[in-house]
DNA sequence: CAACAGTTTAGAATAATTATAATATATAAT
DNA sequence: ATTATATATTATAATTATTCTAAACTGTTG
């Protein structure tokens, strides 16, 4: 999904049918310039702020579920205690800023192509990503 | 901590009191040739393999807790659904088999140094860590 | 306009983790 | 050794995130 689509029409293609909650979340979620990561808890807020009526929280878990099934939504693990989702699905790197826990794309020129040397018997290998945890360097800050 | 270390010592020595909760802990997670990958409920369970008394799950929270906090034990995200702990605690790299949800150490020379070349303005790079998911090769396999 | 499947919703249920506060234990002081 | 103190354990309650439930509602199809 890309950025000022039609999301009437995406959702119907993609077999969920476009009622206003989704066609709401699919333009907070992709909408936008950059790769938005977030939190079911992020987009919740973002919802109230941004919308007048209401969207329960049981159909925010829902839509995002059924996006992530689709295809549209890539859930992340970088904090055990907290759940992201990202609108880049595609295997890529993350920088984590460790004070503001905000997560940030690697584009492919950032980062080196990962070397595995290792191959494990039976297996094969469905992606390679790099975390690179960041936090303020506080070297020169008395 | 290594393989047959005295924990009551190790433990008094890092500002633990030696229960015999905490040294049974110790045991099952450090008495081991290689690294140990657990969730809190695998420990729970094998201490309650192992052990004739029980231990309340309240301390085997606290004392993976306590451990990590005193640099024992690292927590690693993967899956967002579960809390992995991890008792090699330097900066490495993994495999995870999506299969079985197994987590299996990388060592140095099975991934070849990432060039990490941005760099973000203010902040330092605390750890870069490469997630290796894998799963079983059903090309040929009916 | 039916008719029907799919969706939303409030609220209940579940599960993982953390807090509470009484009891027990380890260590330090006498 | 006994006592005093700080720490730790425990059962249980509370909290939190997520999922389930089932009734009401909406989108689609004919
Ligand atoms: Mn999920
Ligand atoms: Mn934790
Ligand atoms: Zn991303
Ligand atoms: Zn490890």
């Amino acid at each position: 999904m890309l950025k000022n689509m039609n999301f009437i029409e995406k959702l119907r293609e993609t077999g969920l049918r476009p009622t206003k909650q989704r066609v709401k979340i699919c333009e907070i979620l992709f909408n936008r310039e950059k790769t938005f990561h977030f939190t079911i808890n992020d987009l919740a807020k973002k919802i109230s702020e941004e919308l007048n009526e209401k969207i329960s929280l049981a159909t925010v878990y829902n839509t995002v579920h059924a996006l992530q099934k689709k295809g549209y939504l890539k859930e992340i693990s970088i904090n055990s205690h907290k759940s992201y989702f990202d609108t880049n699905t595609s295997v890529h790197h993350h920088f984590y800023d460790e004070d503001t826990q905000q997560l940030i794309d690697c584009d492919e020129n950032e980062i080196e192509t990962v070397n595995v040397k290792k191959n494990i018997t039976g297996k094969k290998i469905n992606s390679v990503e790099v975390l690179v945890r960041v936090a303020s360097d506080n070297q020169n800050q008395n």
